[in-house]
DNA sequence: ACAAAACCGTTGCAAATACAACAAATGGAG
DNA sequence: CTCCATTTGTTGTATTTGCAACGGTTTTGT
């Protein structure tokens, strides 16, 4: 099946591989290929999967159903970006999601195994890949962790203070910019939009920082 | 420095090593050891760090220092227990975190480049550290997902139901235990143990489930 | 068996939040 | 420039939460 290198090699799977090594990296990993049609499922719920899946067209999102059947998307899996991979490093691990193609999707599946075991084998790419694999769940665990620490804090704007001074210490200034629209920003902090924006401007009038849109400057000054 | 083999290979770390391989891989490893008073500093916020560590004896603390300098306690490493191995895997990202020495501690550092680059050499036991690594962070990355779906809902209630209904998939039974008692679950769920004693008391008044002590069950029929 | 500690449910109240609805500001497209 | 859509700020109200305090029950140590 065709997929173009330039492509590959810009997903975080294949990161640290370069174009010419990738014929063989590929010849050593023997992906699957497979087509899905809108709706329908890639993974489901309960199987085991030993298999990284990395969307290389449409789009998958990660769905979550509860005891009594209420869905919750968990992630929204666009080309290059790879999924079921904890699910996949983790032998007999069920999975508790399930993966549905949004739109018609090609998928590449990448068994584990043949990413980790043949490790001392011919193929010297292996251990780029393993690199890639390692530093792109860690990334993932730090991503969570920091969204966890701010999501911890019971109050509005506690989770504000805590997220814009995570912002602020990764900029290295007082002064920084975020990503987020409100209603971004909201959605990430798991509160209500209108209360935030409530609650930031309590803040922005009690003197603890200042914004313009999405640029925020915090005061470390203490107002007389 | 003399570290029992055997509770090295209970540890996540070299879970899928054999006690008579271990010497070999550690002598490939080249860890370095080292030992910390009560309070001392083992890994400072701002550092870029290359190894992992593991605690062979004592407590250390993953601690988090906001922008007006309010300590955040973010995870509590006991002995056998990683830290630091999702920045360990990043190369160029700065410690988000301190960690601390809680009690006088021994603290055994692992190089993250020797633990992958030389895959391809020598020491065959290589592939299995690297599964274990892997599943470890998986583990990690899991757990945190699982936590964050929870912590995600915006009311007690939900956030009891979601994480009740994800105890009773995994266990696959309508009837489940779970390991904490109403604090820990509280705190777990980051809400006020009353409010959440509360308002269990008002889900088994109403017919959702019961309990007693740890023991759950939910009710999927719908009461007439 | 006894005392102390830990655990759990309950209640009242002040504070914070979600929700809805609307006004003001901003930015593009025509 | 005007119209329209998006974003942001504002306000009021019903709910929910955090907090503090208390009593009853179970568990633990001695």
């Amino acid at each position: 099946m065709q997929v173009p290198l330039s492509f590959l090699k810009k997903t975080s799977l294949f990161r640290g591989t370069t174009e010419e090594e990738l014929p063989t990296l590929l010849d050593c990993l023997k992906p699957s290929y497979r087509d899905f049609a809108k709706g329908e499922i890639i993974l489901r719920q309960g199987e085991d999967v030993s298999a990284v899946g990395l969307v290389l067209s449409g789009r998958a999102q990660v769905i979550e159903e509860d005891f009594w059947g209420n869905r919750n998307i968990l992630a929204d899996a666009m080309p290059g970006d790879l999924f079921a991979e904890s699910y996949a490093f983790l032998p007999g691990e069920l999975l508790r999601v399930s993966v549905v193609a949004e739109e018609p999707s090609r998928i590449m599946l990448v068994d584990s195994r043949r990413m980790l075991e043949i490790c001392s084998s011919a193929c010297r790419f292996h251990t780029r890949l393993v690199q890639d694999v390692l530093a792109e769940s860690a990334r993932k665990n730090l991503a969570l962790t920091r969204k966890l620490s701010h999501m911890s804090k019971r109050t509005t704007r506690e989770k504000l203070l805590s997220y814009l001074s995570g912002q602020s210490l990764a900029a290295g200034s007082e002064t920084f910019e975020i990503p987020f629209n409100r209603q971004q920003l909201a959605d990430y902090l798991c509160v209500d939009r209108s209360a935030m924006s409530n609650e930031l401007c309590k803040m922005r009038d009690e003197g603890l920082l200042s914004f313009d849109r999405s640029n925020f400057h915090l005061k470390s000054e203490i107002e007389v």
